[in-house]
DNA sequence: CTTTTGACAGCGT
DNA sequence: CACGCTGCCAAAA
């Protein structure tokens, strides 16, 4: 499956998914970040969805608030900043240097990311009647 | 309905 | 900087 926009509705596993697709190298977001970007649940139901994050996924680009990966995948995330280039403080990425900060039309694409999550709410409501 | 469980966040020590 | 504790949110048991 191709990490382009999808004309139908978004489960939020898929969107957060989709988010991360939109983070440029050598950029990174907290999972609170996504969650706040979203608009919608918390930092630990972005974890929770990056958990079952497909392959063409850069998970490496989605970390904890305190530039850290979780134990697991540390190593493998490391690699990936070193060859990004990620701004670096020791062995956790500098938050405040490699914070993704979205121009104007990035933020179109985010926001259609949000609607397709919101269009996903309304048709499962649909779905229970 | 209550409890447990997460690729979490923030604050105090 | 490292821990430990509490708060959070939603889904699953």
């Amino acid at each position: 499956m191709s990490p382009e926009s999808k004309p139908s509705p978004l489960d939020y596993v898929e969107a957060v998914h989709q988010l991360a697709a939109l983070v440029p190298p050598g950029a990174v977001l907290s999972y609170g970040d996504v969650a706040e970007l979203l608009g919608v649940g918390g930092a630990r139901q972005a974890g929770k969805a990056m958990g079952s994050s497909p392959a063409w996924t850069p998970w490496w680009r989605i970390l904890r608030a305190d530039g850290t990966l979780t134990a697991a995948l540390a190593e493998r995330g490391n690699e990936a900043w070193s060859l990004e280039n990620t701004p670096r403080r020791g062995q956790r990425v500098d938050m405040t240097q490699a914070r993704w900060k979205p121009i104007d039309a990035e933020w179109e694409q985010i926001d259609s990311l949000k609607a397709a999550l919101q269009l996903g709410y309304l048709s499962e409501a649909n779905d229970q009647l």
